[in-house]
DNA sequence: ATATCTGCAAAGACTTTGCATGAGA
DNA sequence: TCTCATGCAAAGTCTTTGCAGATAT
């Protein structure tokens, strides 16, 4: 899993390339689709999703590749992975030009709709750093990610 | 769903009883089984576990009505349920004598372990709080509950 | 009495895996 | 070339559902 190629070339190289040498090996025709696809799409995407849109401009690719990859991406950091309580793991990506930045989320218990929020997050990152620190301490505990949710009703369900 | 039994009488109507009442209409021996075990449980188990445990007491209990009354207590917010990503929904008493109280997740992200804490939680939900009432106003959302986890490597597998 | 709940088994939904073929370096 | 990745289909998990019989009120 570890090792790696030498050197891709310059020729399709993105910045996210970088990452995907740290975790696999062979950056081919799939995967380059897939992370192109993620880059760019907006929302939370199940597999299935992705799957059925890249499916229209290859057909070969198949669902398996994709969850693999979801997979690949997610270890790799390039996507984050997420569980809103509807029965599948959603992803979105997390870094470069694409990415929306670090935000959390409010998720509707009712539709499943899913609304991104940035505000307050200075506030919240700051008490998150301290309470990461702190609790690494405590409990000898690596922290390497956090997640925060709000459940609730949206707007359009209270009507 | 909404509709009710005026009176169950008082034998054996513990302190959740009238949560149930709310939701449910009838007050059934598996119902009783797994609402008094998850009040005194420890840990975050999930249905099977709940299951496997109750069926050595009462061994015609069946896995649907483990799933079936979990869910209800959950809309009854007498449990909470969890997704801590290994797979599989996982439930903790949260009212009463037998619940810990408000507290947040630490999750192993290698060995899947989950740490409760309650540290800082002060702190934590007078951000919360903030918080929320200020996503209640903008984006008219009623907020109804709320996840707060982090990830990372614990002790054991640091080693 | 009767509407609700249960246990069982089957179905459903999402995800993972085995394997032969194909492709990257 | 030779290992790694892919696509397909099958299998694996967890969870939900249909239904006839049982149960609470």
């Amino acid at each position: 899993m570890r090792k790696c190629c030498k050197n891709h070339g310059q020729h399709h190289c993105e910045h996210w390339h970088n990452h995907i040498k740290g975790f696999a090996c062979r950056l081919t025709m799939p995967r380059k689709l897939i992370v192109d696809f993620m880059s760019t799409a907006k929302g939370h995407l199940s597999a299935e999703e992705v799957y059925t849109q890249l499916k229209e401009q290859e057909p070969s690719i198949g669902i398996a590749t994709v969850y693999r990859t979801l997979e690949l991406l997610t270890k790799a950091a390039i996507v984050h992975k997420f569980d809103f309580g509807d029965g599948r793991a959603r992803y979105e990506f997390a870094q470069g030009p694409g990415a929306l930045g670090h935000h959390h989320h409010l998720v509707c218990i009712n539709c499943k709709r899913i609304i991104d929020y940035k505000d307050f997050i200075d506030e919240e990152t700051e008490l998150l750093k301290r309470t990461e620190a702190a609790l690494s301490k405590k409990y000898n505990f690596k922290i390497t990610n956090h997640l925060i949710q709000f459940y609730g009703i949206c707007d359009k369900c209270k009507e």
